[in-house]
DNA sequence: CTAGTTTAGACAATGTGGTTGTCCATATAG
DNA sequence: CTATATGGACAACCACATTGTCTAAACTAG
């Protein structure tokens, strides 16, 4: 099967339209208060789950080791968006949680995610874009929420 | 406007598809003679370019500092795929060329995305494939290389 | 031609985020 | 009760980025 545009295009626009996106949700949401927040951290912020969860499991969900993961967990709770505490039903886990500020980031985040969706529908057309996010959920895996990214882009 | 699909899972998607190609191209070039790849080093072989480059002039295009990228170009040399010459016209400058092993894993990995495209108009359809790209190209900036990458996704 | 400015590259010190290894306290299984 | 497994803290180390400094070479004015 041949092809007019050459193979190397495909992924170059995926990851060009995934890097569009964040750059616009990390803008806006530095305007909405939120400046010093990272690409990275959205995905730190999902691993850590409505309920809270521990630096051991935030490392296995992350792909990190527990002692990467916990200074994750540190500079988070420096910066005020999550905060630690103890297990009542377990005196070795440390509980790290969303603070406020943590979950309004979360919500800020979907708000402008939902609005950058609504410029694409009206750019393209909402059943091309449709058409784009069903062609997408074909060919990746199911489970949406692959969050090893650190190190996965290693560099030279 | 409203949408079905929370606006979220679009930017997920983008990257899960880069990252399922890139997976998989890296995969091929280690069967086939390249393991020590990783994904950013297609990134530094293009800003090398086909007549070499600096140290210098790399670090501009891959939007780091001189130095980073000097390092960049000593790993890169110690595997192989990259090697310094003088420039006879500027005693200053150190013209950093892809080899002949950095020239065939740019080749290679031509063939494989070409590949890896092709599989993909298969399960798509070449039409839904051609519309797909079309409106990634219509959502994204025209130059196709912006090679800034390192450090571009922030950890905590 | 010389003097001053710019540029490429090397070297050193530092910061950050990752790694492994060790150790202790606490749970859990037999 | 004892043995094992787990969570977390601490230390040492490594990879990769940063800034700052320095030298050599090349430009640019006069």
């Amino acid at each position: 099967m041949s092809s007019d545009a050459p193979g190397f295009e495909l992924p170059l626009r995926l990851f060009l339209a995934f890097r569009v996106i964040v750059d616009e949700l990390h803008a806006e949401l530095a305007r909405e208060g939120h400046p010093e927040l990272r690409p990275m951290h959205g995905f730190v912020f999902q691993a850590i789950g409505p309920h809270g969860t521990t630096a051991v499991e935030l490392g296995r969900r992350l792909g990190v080791s527990k002692q990467a993961a916990g200074k994750m967990v540190e500079s988070l709770e420096r910066a005020g968006y999550v905060e630690r505490g103890a297990d009542p039903r377990d005196a070795r886990r440390k509980i790290v949680r969303l603070t406020a500020r943590g979950t309004d980031s979360l919500a800020r985040s979907a708000a402008i995610f939902d609005r950058i969706r609504d410029d694409w529908a009206r750019s393209l057309g909402a059943d091309r874009l449709g058409a784009l996010e069903d062609d997408l959920r074909r060919m990746t895996p199911a489970d949406l929420w692959r969050l090893d990214m650190p190190g996965w882009f290693g560099t030279a």
